[in-house]
DNA sequence: CGTTATTTTGACCCATGTCAATACGGGTGG
DNA sequence: CCACCCGTATTGACATGGGTCAAAATAACG
């Protein structure tokens, strides 16, 4: 398993690099001829330094399902969901956006779900043609938006398996240990998490009832593994038993990336096949 | 929603081009250098028709989870399934592959899941490193792969949606209705499909248990929607009653590109803001 | 400080899981 | 070609996790 609670379209870098407001005038002289736009070391973020930063209110949509996909977002700060609704109204949540997420980078024409505002929100925007343009034209940006779909897919795939596989309990303490993780406090002493959503976003993301959310955090509170100070403050004390709640089995995936097996395909120019040792 | 029944590192390509199993030397000298492997019209796909093809017996696996990503495969005939289990061995399929499909396209480091043959299983492969440095020197072959993991990730997204908010009878009539069109013969009278996996496996990919699927089907046979002979064989008899369980609104998505809003964000150079219109 | 939305808790019910028995089907060997 | 056998599928009886409906408590906000 990987990240759970990482969303969808974007991805933290880890590192929230949140630019400073003032436009860093210095490097580039305009933002449309494609060579070099930032001069130092180009991220997918840094392609956004140029652009202004806009701020959505809270229940304000950044983008809907269906728009025509116009835009890349960089996330500088805030919260927001990300869902679709089926016909009949049922809402699934597909996942949460943070700072440092990019949103939108893996849309062709169109958007396949609406961006919501959770807490104010500010963001730079790039037209889709110019993030592309400015993509494909190197060779490192091209392989780091590759791994951001990556851990994307990785994240969705995490997502389905708990969905399709475990019970309350263990999907609220998955999330409870995701959100934890994301916040960047390192996993030791009772760590203190915000939670910006309200009880019915979590229950659309995990696929529950805003009652059942709610009544397996009491019991997790009843069980002293967390306690609150009101429903957007939660510190998680006992995280080994959270952890084995969550069915984590420690040392498994610290880094998402670890290689449990060393087997690997050889070939074999004598047979002339692929042998798996 | 979009296409649920689409498996996640692997897409169709709608049409399933299966090459001739003698290799077409016309082309090209070796398949080692770069530029202009396949001389007439490059797709992902045409990057491994001079790799020889394999076989993989029923319950093979093509590679484990946690496996170093070697390779690219691409499957020319059979039928697969791509899962990953938790440590207490509750299983969960991702999606299923078949002829057609790009298998591998989107990993970076290791294998983030197990694929397994379900049916006899015919591939050729291609090494990542060669695979990536092919892709990567065409435009055209780049985009290609960018939309083939947009769709795998739109694909993973229905399934998460249906996981978290859909009923049993709404997930099998839906799996159903998703075989019926991968099998090309579309939608109209009576359609005989074909349903390779078990029932457990059925069961593993829509987050049920073998009984409910079972039951589900059988309560589809009783209301004269369905009809089988014997469990591998379905003929699907009420196309608009199995849509109408499976709550797709007709008219819904026949594409899953369709742009259902027309509004867009505009800049205005007076303001300086973009607004929604 | 009142008003309203959100959260929590309770009582009840249903869909789905669990356990167990039976029936089917596909393959093998006689 | 048939009989047997074993894995898979189906069906039944029962248990239970989580949904539903409704009320009370708490938090958010002007």
């Amino acid at each position: 398993m990987l990240d759970p609670a990482v969303a969808f379209t974007f991805n933290s870098g880890h590192e929230a690099e949140i630019a400073t407001p003032g436009l860093p005038a210095t490097t580039c002289v305009r933002p449309c001829s494609s060579p070099g736009v930032v001069a130092t070391e180009p991220t997918l973020r840094s392609l956004f330094l140029l652009q202004l930063a806009e701020t959505f209110a809270p229940p304000r949509a950044i983008f809907w399902e269906g728009d025509a996909a116009g835009h890349v977002f960089h996330v500088l700060e805030g919260c927001l969901r990300v869902s679709r609704v089926l016909q009949d109204g049922r809402r699934a949540i597909l996942g949460f956006g943070y700072a440092g997420d990019l949103l939108g980078a893996s849309f062709r024409s169109c958007c396949p779900f609406t961006a919501e505002a959770v807490t104010p929100v500010r963001l730079r925007r790039l037209p889709r043609r110019r993030f592309d343009a400015l993509v494909d034209g190197s060779r490192d940006l091209r392989s780091l938006l590759l791994s951001e779909i990556s851990s994307e897919m990785a994240a969705a795939q995490d997502q389905i398996i708990h969905l399709g596989r475990t019970g309350a309990r263990e999907r609220v303490a998955t999330f409870l240990l995701n959100i934890a993780r994301r916040s960047g406090a390192e996993m030791v002493a009772p760590v203190e998490i915000d939670v910006p959503f309200g009880r019915l976003d979590i229950a659309d993301y995990l696929g529950l009832t805003v009652e059942t959310v709610s009544r397996e955090i009491s019991k997790l509170k009843r069980d002293g593994l967390i306690s609150t100070t009101g429903p957007h403050k939660i510190v998680l004390r006992r995280l080994r038993g959270l952890r084995d709640i969550a069915g984590i089995d420690d040392a498994d995936e610290p880094s998402g990336d670890t290689i449990t097996h060393t087997a690997t395909w050889r070939y074999s120019a004598k047979t002339g096949e692929h042998r798996y040792a």
